[in-house]
DNA sequence: CCAAAGATTGTCACA
DNA sequence: CAATCTTTGG
């Protein structure tokens, strides 16, 4: 155990101190990886059986990254016993092992938020209600966070308070939608993600024999992430370790930024309530951070009121300011942010992947890209449209899906007429109608349409029976193959890929692309899961996929690219450059949340996440102006930027200059017009950004290729060649010492040796 | 039943 | 603006 060595005292302490209730408040950047890692580590080196251990963390990715730092102290064999998942992943493999004491199937479908939505239509509509009142994304969050605070739909009807809240807020029927939803889900065998943790809390609500059983099996329970936990999620966390109290919590309060979608600060400020025995350690020492960077964030975060009390500090060096960055558009932002991304890289020997740019919206990322695609900067654009939310992505699954549970009425509706088959809207309508009616799902109107008395022409009726025909052939397939050869099959024969095929558009060819793509993700899982009887086939795979999310997909990580990625999608990570743009009131801060404290304490929260995020150098951006629903509408600079503490700023113009030069007033609720003019001194003049001025001197025209020059840093070299114009013209040369380097002319004050 | 044109509407983050 | 939904005419 000589990792404990290299642990400082805290976090030793925090590895060590395994029994009973334990939180970490793990600041930014203090090693919590690592605490959790060796934690784990030790407990299996203790004795513990690692199947006794259940550790859950915030994505699949992390569970698999930390499973394999384990496997690297503790050995593959013993690592690969953990319970480790996603609160989602591993409840859902309880509610599939215990699914008969809740009257599921085993192969229940876990229905996305596009699946359960769409769903809610069809019911707001057959209950001729108005969707324009009953807004199908208002009554899924209303459905979604009375699940997450454990209230069921008959509790949902019977509760005072929110039956006076829906009335008042005229939608008193949210209720009865509830209840029709959540028998429209049992009837399509169906579960959507929000059901996972309800029905894993009421499972262990109802059958104590049940949940006994599991806190015998998880003696020792850890939440990552905690901060973001829910209700639900809290309460089953508590009745797991009930037993052993062996439950230890890491997280930060500061980084909580998922209350929109149910998380609960509370449970970790008021965590030592629940456990007055609590043992409580807080890392506080940033391994990551500038002394800069830290100070910074520090001045951010302490204007919040409901927080732990903490001190992060560093050891690390001094570092840069801030840089903040002004432009007219948000077009013009995205050029700048380009620009200096590229002059940045081009000064300091950078790799592309050593940045990343922020934002706070996914739409903000178009300017981004269009201006590094300008600049030939590569990048990787991450969340936005995920992968297995697409059109064609869902077609196929939906296939995949009917065929592992025929109940699944979301996904036959997709598919009964993909590729089109001649039944349509009103024939798909009178089946639906069927099925509500009879109380049958959807699936069970096709087996038995001709029993049933519905006013279908006789060649609609066979058209349907060929439908059927159709899947329960490739149910049979299922059966006989593996995964990948039955996924393949079913997407040719049931003449989806042809379609896709048909399409020459670039779309088209993309979609077909994307298919591939699945398909050769479901050959992967085959190839892995080969050994294991039954582990590779399709309903264990759907089982997979259905919890998957883009941050999860094996991406080629090895392609030096810049991060392009929502705040959100950024936590848990780092990178030495990084660049917060969008600093604008009703942006960031969100339009939303500037009415209510809590709320802007939150976004204050993510703004703090995202500086934190930056190892050596930070920026920020603003636009004065951007588009939005089509239209230019003026912006003022975020509250945030007034929030950082000054002296860790540096004012840079992004720009034009000549207009602040000329004395032109910034319009009223921007910064103090005297913090934009550049200090004499500043580093910031040597990395000014698109400044015009610097093309006239052209201090970079003289040289080419052939000449032997000498640079400060690399010595001696000789130029191969000279390539781009103005002030990216660079220059590729091959040094005597460090070989080939492409240099910056405009920075690299090379001096000619020799012609 | 379907394609194309026209109208609408929303955009905050996500498992 | 752009994606999605609705209407209309064939």
């Amino acid at each position: 155990m000589n990792y404990i060595k290299e642990l400082n005292e805290p976090q030793a302490l925090a590895v060590q101190t395994v029994e009973g209730p334990v939180m970490i408040i793990a600041g930014a950047g203090s090693g919590k990886t690592r605490v959790l890692t060796y934690r784990i580590a030790y407990l299996i080196q203790k004795g513990v059986d690692p199947f006794n251990i259940l550790s859950l963390t915030f994505t699949n990715k992390a569970a698999k990254e930390m499973k394999e730092r384990i496997a690297k102290v503790v050995g593959i064999t013993e690592a690969r016993n953990l319970w480790m998942g996603t609160f989602h992943s591993v409840f859902s493999k309880i509610l599939r092992a215990e699914s008969d004491k809740i009257g599921f199937p085993a192969n229940f479908t876990i229905y996305d938020s596009d699946d359960s939505k769409n769903l809610l239509k069809t019911i707001i509509i057959e209950m001729g209600l108005d969707d324009k009142i009953y807004k199908p994304n208002m009554v899924q969050n209303r459905i979604s966070s009375a699940k997450n605070s454990l209230i069921n739909a008959i509790a949902y009807k019977l509760n005072q308070d929110i039956q006076a809240d829906d009335l008042e807020a005229r939608r008193p029927k949210i209720g009865v939608i509830y209840e029709k939803y959540v028998m429209r889900c049992f009837k399509a065998s169906a579960m959507d993600f929000d059901d996972l943790l309800l029905k894993t809390y009421e499972l262990f609500h109802q059958y104590p024999d049940l949940l006994h059983k599991y806190q015998h099996r998880f003696k020792f329970v850890l939440v990552d992430e905690f901060q973001d936990t829910n209700f639900a999620q809290y309460a089953i966390i508590k009745q797991l370790s009930a037993l052993y109290q062996n439950i230890c919590v890491v997280g930060d309060d500061a980084q909580s930024i998922y209350a929109f979608r149910g998380a609960d600060i509370g449970n970790i400020l008021n965590f030592k309530k629940d456990y007055p025995e609590l043992k409580t350690y807080k890392l506080e020492q940033n391994y990551r951070s500038t002394k800069n960077i830290v100070a910074a964030a520090n001045s951010v975060i302490e204007k919040n009121k409901n927080q732990l009390e903490k001190i992060v500090w560093t050891d690390n060096s001094e570092g840069s300011k801030i840089q903040v960055i002004k432009a007219t558009t948000d077009n013009e932002e995205g050029n700048f942010v380009a620009q200096s991304i590229f002059n940045f890289r081009m000064n300091h020997q950078l790799a592309n992947k050593d940045f990343a740019v922020l934002y706070r919206t996914n739409i903000q990322s178009r300017a981004m890209e269009e201006a590094l695609r300008r600049l030939n900067i590569p990048y990787r654009v991450y969340g936005g449209l995920s992968f297995y939310q697409r059109r064609e992505i869902k077609d196929i699954l939906s296939y995949l899906r009917l065929c592992v549970n025929h109940n699944d009425e979301e996904a036959l509706k997709r598919i009964i007429n993909y590729p089109a088959r001649g039944i349509g809207k009103t024939t798909l309508d009178k089946i639906i109608v069927a099925a509500a009616e009879n109380e049958i799902s959807v699936w069970q109107v096709l087996e038995n349409i001709k029993k049933l008395d519905i006013k279908l022409a006789p060649a609609i009726v066979k058209k349907i029976d060929e439908f059927r025909q159709l899947i329960h052939g490739f149910e049979i397939m299922i059966r006989q193959k593996n995964a990948f050869d039955a996924a393949s099959f079913i997407a040719s024969s049931s003449g989806l890929l042809k379609d896709l095929y048909s399409d020459k558009t670039p779309e088209g060819v993309n979609r077909y692309e994307n298919v591939q793509e699945l398909l050769n993700g479901i050959k992967e899982f085959t190839e892995n899961n080969k050994d294991h009887s039954d582990g590779n086939f399709l309903p264990r795979y759907m089982e997979d996929i259905a919890l998957l999310t883009d941050a999860d997909k094996d991406e080629d990580d090895e392609k030096d690219r810049v991060t392009l990625m929502t705040i959100h999608a950024s936590k848990g990570l780092e990178f030495p450059y990084v660049f917060v743009v969008g600093l604008e009131e009703n942006l960031f801060p969100s339009q939303l949340s500037i009415n209510s404290r809590e709320e802007l304490e939150e976004e204050r929260r993510l703004f703090y996440v995202a500086i934190t995020r930056a190892m050596q150098q930070l920026t920020f951006s603003f636009a004065q102006s951007r588009f939005k629903y089509g239209n230019l509408i003026h912006s003022d600079p975020s509250r945030f930027l007034h929030e950082v503490d000054e002296s860790y700023l540096d004012f840079a113009h992004a720009g034009n200059q000549q207009r602040v030069f000329q004395g032109k007033k910034i319009e009223s609720g921007g910064l103090n017009l005297n913090s934009y003019s550049i200090p004499a001194h500043s580093h910031l003049k040597k990395v000014s950004i698109a400044s015009k001025s610097s093309t006239k001197g052209d201090p970079v025209g003289s040289f080419k290729a052939g000449l032997e020059v000498m640079h400060a840093r690399f010595g001696k070299g000789k130029i191969v060649s000279i390539d781009g114009n103005g002030d990216s013209k660079m220059a590729t040369i091959k040094f005597e010492k460090d070989g080939e380097k492409k240099l910056l002319l405009k920075f690299a004050k090379l001096q000619v040796v020799k012609d």
